[in-house]
DNA sequence: AAGATTTGCAACCGCATGAAA
DNA sequence: GTTTCATGCGGTTGCAAATCT
């Protein structure tokens, strides 16, 4: 009957994973790939469960994925592929290489929301908030005060040119605006990605350079070395720029 | 300086779907 | 056809670091 479970749950590690776990997943992988998450952890010596290696992996260990803050650009793309898809963190990951739906679901949920809020957008609609609740604002001015609500004033000094982008002195005078006409100058760009045919990950599989040495050259396996990680992501846009 | 609070991210949880037995 | 599990996905939590009081 069925199939047998994934794991012994009972003996399965949780919580963070260490540099060790990290070394001896990639090793597996790298050698064998990951055709059965299931398997994953007993053949790589690992006391995890199969789902936890698979995100550690999907999350953390791939090696194209990018690191750092999301830029301008990804941001606004993350912004307009939300409008249409909704929180459909998979499907929005999938436009943005080297990035993956977790990363983009917490970037989204304690910066893009926020800066939403803060230029009176409403994350959800992608409406103006002044257009939507008005009237409600008007029927209920001692409506309680939410956290959004604090952050906008917490934040009131927040400079646009540290957000999403720069505007002029005319489109200041409606940020809110301004804010959505930067978003239609955008639209080619994102088409430019809407309509590549090929995926990012396959030009790096279809790259010269094999994967362990990719991965040699850019994985630090958690261990912090910012001058390290500055020079391996010089290296990355110039391993995209040549994939270009 | 120290405790309290907030922030940001990694990891986990639980559900839906599809596939294997 | 039914049961059981793998996988993928989105929501939520836990915790260390940063910031505030």
């Amino acid at each position: 009957m069925g199939r047998q479970p994934c794991c012994d749950k009972l003996k399965v590690k949780k919580g963070p994973w260490t540099a060790e776990e990290d070394k001896k997943l990639v090793a597996f992988i790298l050698s064998n790939g990951h055709c059965c998450w299931r398997a994953v952890p007993k053949l790589a010596g690992l006391l995890r469960c199969g789902k936890s290696c698979r995100l550690r992996w999907t999350n953390y260990l791939r090696p194209d994925l990018k690191r750092g803050l999301l830029t301008d650009a990804e941001e606004k793309l993350v912004i307009d592929l939300h409008a249409s898809l909704g929180n459909r963190w998979s499907k929005i990951a999938s436009r943005l290489p080297g990035r993956t739906d977790n990363e983009i679901k917490n970037h989204w949920n304690t910066h893009i929301k926020k800066k939403l809020l803060k230029m009176g957008i409403d994350p959800v609609t992608h409406k103006l908030l002044h257009d939507q609740t008005s009237s409600t604002a008007a029927a209920s001015p001692n409506s309680t005060v939410t956290d959004d609500d604090k952050f906008s004033k917490k934040h009131e000094s927040f400079d646009p040119k540290d957000g999403i982008n720069q505007v002029s002195q005319e489109e200041n005078a409606n940020p809110q605006q301004s804010f959505l006409n930067t978003m239609n100058r955008d639209e080619q760009v994102i088409g430019c990605l809407w309509d590549d045919d090929m995926p990012f990950i396959e030009k790096l599989w279809s790259s010269p350079m094999s994967i362990e040495e990719w991965l040699l050259d850019y994985q630090d396996f958690g261990i912090g070395d910012l001058e390290l990680e500055r020079v391996e992501r010089g290296g990355l846009a110039d391993e995209q720029i040549k994939l270009n």
